[in-house]
RNA sequence: GCCGGGGUAGGGUAGGCGGUCAUCCUACGGGACUGUGGAUCCUGUGACUCGGGUUCGAAUCUCGGCCCCGGCCCCA
């Protein structure tokens, strides 16, 4: 009989494992820094919960099934749709705001595999629920950014833009939903030939020259915050794409006094969603290539889609998976070290108890023992905690315990001594 | 959904126009060596991804499945 794993998914073991752990922890001590809470939510939800965010499409990416309630159920694509659910179930009417979530946990996707996308996949993000300003956006970016810095990823470029001033536009020129939808779809691709082809080709998504003029301007426009006049000349006069443009300013002068500077004002990034409304914004690592973009958020209206009272959020989620390939691409990997401070080595059957005995004590210290359970040879011994690469080697022998002593051993320096039963611990701890 | 390259002991590999016990390294077990590791030697266990086809004979040729690695499409 033989077992496999399904396509895309992915084993992991022992270092990969450890460095995975220690990101996931460098990560949650920012975020918890930041007044964030931990959540957790269900791994499957009802379909609708994603089809209701996302439209009908999105099946077809999803992991679907019935129950055997015939009911119609989903492996989770993503965690902000079950936050919000989470929210109108357990927290609309409860809690107050701001409301700052954090979460760490798997995501699955029926997408074909391939480098840095995987059909399980690990998200960590966070969620800030009714903080209608500037501050709340500049806030959760410059969190983004302090978890970017602490991962060592230096290379990071965090792409800001203002849904709002687009969405302004279209409003003044009213510019149906439809439509809008179309050409943000073509925003998204980031293919700025195409992206002139659909406004001033043959045959444009908007019937409107003056519209297409503004936006081909302005789609173009990347740079730092030199560019802002830029920007400002071109919304002049559409009052609402001006609203817009006075809080991206707001949003950028919060982030310098948050001494974020790594960013990039980038009209183009529109991540295709109708449900943003405010900022929204990509993080690039240019060293991953296809797959650079380790993160992606932005400020919605979600929970009303859901049906509950419009509250402003604003959230993010990292790609795990590919925060340690950027790690991987960005950071000295070094070796790890072992786990296990000490391997207790008895030399012959007759002191094996008193082996058990030494190594409860020592584990009840929080001293982390292995002890040998093959009754392996004692040379054979030495050569596996060599192999392993512990620490010390506590070699219990009779001739030893006669003086109330073992001996132990460093394995990195060569040097051993003879210490009392009872200053086993200390001696561990001392060094 | 599409296109390329792959799959040989636990890990890493050689062989590949069919033909003696399938190569080597490493890891693992035993021993040389009955209280001291990274060494040496001897020895043992252990593999051709699965299924069909061609053939006297298939790891090798052929078709299909599964999985892996890349690249598209897509990426809420």
């Amino acid at each position: 009989m033989e077992f496999t794993r399904p396509r895309g998914t992915k084993d992991f073991l022992f270092d990969e494992m450890r460095r995975r752990k220690e990101a996931e922890s460098l990560l949650r001590n920012v975020f918890e820094n930041y007044g964030y809470q931990e959540i957790q939510t269900p791994l499957f939800e009802e379909l609708k919960l994603f089809t209701t965010k996302s439209g009908e499409e999105i099946v077809d990416q999803l992991y679907n099934f019935k129950d055997k309630s015939d009911r119609e159920l989903a492996l989770r694509p993503e965690i902000t749709a079950p936050v919000a659910r989470l929210y109108l179930n357990e927290l609309e009417k409860t809690a107050s705001k701001p409301i700052k979530l954090y979460y760490y946990g798997s995501c699955f996707r029926y997408e074909r595999p391939q480098k840095g996308r995987f059909r399980q996949f690990w998200q960590f993000g966070c969620e800030l629920i009714g903080a209608k300003s500037p501050e709340g956006e500049a806030e959760v970016i410059a969190m983004c950014n302090a978890s970017i810095k602490k991962l060592g990823i230096t290379t990071a470029d965090i792409n800001i833009n203002h849904l709002g001033i687009i969405r302004g536009l279209f409003a003044h020129f009213g510019i149906d939903v439809a439509t809008q939808r179309e050409l943000m779809i073509v925003i998204d691709k980031g293919d700025k030939d195409l992206l002139k082809e659909s406004l001033i080709g043959e045959n444009p998504i908007i019937d409107n020259a003056e519209l297409n003029e503004i936006l081909l301007e302005l789609i173009d426009l990347v740079g730092d915050k030199s560019i802002l006049p830029q920007i400002e000349a071109l919304v002049k006069g559409y009052e609402e794409a001006e609203e817009a443009f006075a809080e991206f300013k707001e949003l950028i002068e919060t982030l310098d006094s948050s001494k974020v500077s790594n960013y990039t004002l980038n009209l183009g990034v529109a991540r295709g969603l109708d449900y943003y409304t405010g900022i929204v914004f990509e993080v690039y690592v240019p060293e991953l290539g296809a797959q650079k973009q380790i993160c992606g958020g932005g400020t919605y209206g979600l929970v009303k889609v859901f049906g509950g009272q419009e509250v402003t959020s604003t959230g993010f989620a990292f790609g795990f998976d590919r925060l340690m390939n950027a790690m991987e691409e960005l950071t000295e990997q070094k070796e790890l070290e072992s786990n296990i401070n000490v391997f207790i080595a008895p030399i012959s059957d007759d002191v094996r108890f008193k082996a058990f005995e030494i190594a409860q004590t020592l584990r009840e210290n929080d001293i982390a023992t292995d002890i040998d359970l093959t009754r392996r040879k004692f040379k054979k011994l030495m050569n596996y905690a060599n192999n392993k690469k512990v620490k010390n080697v506590a070699i219990i022998g009779a001739k030893d315990l006669e003086d109330g002593k073992i001996t132990i051993k460093n394995m990195e320096s060569g040097e051993q001594s003879l210490v009392n039963l009872d200053e086993i611990v200390s001696y561990l701890k001392g060094e």
